[in-house]
DNA sequence: CGTACGTTTGATCTTTCTCAATAATGGTGG
DNA sequence: CCACCATTATTGAGAAAGATCAAACGTACG
């Protein structure tokens, strides 16, 4: 079956079976939800602080993240959005979006109506609990970086986002062995980490000198994963992924194509 | 009807409420769930990180705090749990936890069974939902925290943390008009913004010296909550909560007694 | 080929940390 | 009730991580 039939849900499906098993009319429940493919440019907003939404979007290709800015205008990044996300699952249930969301490459979303999925939850006990459960995971992962601004150094904050992106990315299948690209100028991981980009401009130029990273552009390679880990006091435990057997095995995964 | 028969569970109830309608069988299912009631001294643990829990618990007097620590043995507070909080959401449908939840002061928590919870949860929808937003409401503050520690000084992290923590006590009926009693040491407060506890005392001294807050010990008192909230760059949005009208307006609300 | 954006570099300045000591405060046993 | 102890709070002096300011350098792309 060729690549380009996939169906544009079916990451996002693989992550919630993650998290619960859900059964056959779940699953068509899920994919006959009635949907709406969009193309989207770098830089353009998925959500907007303060407003409403009619719809709910699943990140199918490309990245995103979500920022909130403070009263005196600098921005503080939330969290990544990386293809299989649900990226505003907020909106779902809460009026008003509290922080903003916006592609960070271009890339293709779905849209999902709120209502349908609101009812969906309702209507399927194991949705709501995989959608409880993925709410959790994302907790967690803000908690992980409460930490890394709150009390760890500008080096181990970089090192830490670096490890924390390449593990996600892994686990959802994309990316490669050898390194992967990140998608950020040093101005949105200055962003992410609370810093400088100036400042994140030396780190990074550290982190390669000690050989924890290799850079060639914006495609970042580790020489060394253990030391680079170490470097970032970074443990997977805070992501709740599937121990890592499962993730390079496919067999007991729902084949959505 | 005397205020030490109220139901253990009322705060808890009130909270999910504002969240969603529950029906009168949702709410007598959940206060018919077998608990027990536990007595606690400050600084026992409700949940120790890594480690999987039989029980979800519900603070109902004193407070607690979410925390987690780094591999060189710094600490980060992640939440501060006041009563009516669910303390361990998570683990009602994660396996084992990703931080620990630690008592500020004495008090008392109710042990809810989690299989009884996540039954609770697949059997009642509107339940799920109210879960569901709840622990939407909890990522919102989280995302809010990573902003105050990633991107503000020092003085708005302090005020920040006070707005907050004020606004959540009024919202739930705790702690008086004329400010409240702070349950932590500077070192605590140090630990919740990312700052050393010296440094913490400075920042309150000159929050002080600058008429915006009134110290007493521990109980503090906001002379000016105007320009507190902005020092703190503090907007209630993230919250989540009911709009300020319905707060003292107890119409509607179910009364659990 | 020039413009715009991102990266790199240097010099200087600030906030916050560290270390260290002293003073309150609350609780305890006698 | 008092003396003592352990926390917690306060203060000072010096150090350091990271911010700020400013400029030069690359690279992509129209």
């Amino acid at each position: 079956m060729p690549f380009t039939k996939t169906h544009p849900l079916k990451l996002f499906l693989r992550e919630i079976s993650y998290h619960r098993t859900l059964d056959e009319p779940d699953r068509e429940a899920i994919l006959n939800l009635p949907m709406r493919v969009r193309k989207l440019d770098a830089g353009s907003y998925l959500v907007r602080e303060g407003s409403a939404f009619e719809h709910c979007s699943v990140l199918v290709d490309g990245f995103a993240f979500r920022q909130k800015l403070t009263g005196d205008g600098s921005r503080q990044i939330l969290a990544l959005c990386i293809p299989g996300d649900a990226v505003d699952l907020q909106n779902m249930f809460l009026d008003n979006s509290d922080h903003s969301v916006q592609m960070l490459t271009s890339g293709t979303i779905v849209d999902l109506r709120k209502q349908d999925l609101q009812e969906l939850v309702l209507a399927r006990p194991a949705v709501a609990a995989a959608v409880i459960q993925i709410t959790l995971a994302e907790a967690s992962i803000l908690r992980e970086w409460v930490v890394n601004v709150g009390r760890r150094d500008a080096r181990e904050r970089i090192a830490h986002v670096l490890c924390e992106f390449a593990v996600r990315l892994e686990a959802r299948g994309i990316g490669g062995d050898d390194g992967f690209e990140l998608p950020m100028t040093q101005e949105q991981l200055a962003d992410t980490t609370g810093l400088t980009p100036v400042h994140v401009n030396r780190v990074l130029k550290a982190l390669e000198a000690d050989g924890l990273i290799n850079r060639k552009r914006r495609h970042i390679h580790f020489p060394n994963w253990r030391a680079l880990q170490q470097a970032g006091d970074f443990s997977r435990q805070y992501l709740h992924l599937p121990p890592e057997d499962v993730l390079h095995d496919q067999h007991g995964l729902p084949a959505v194509s």
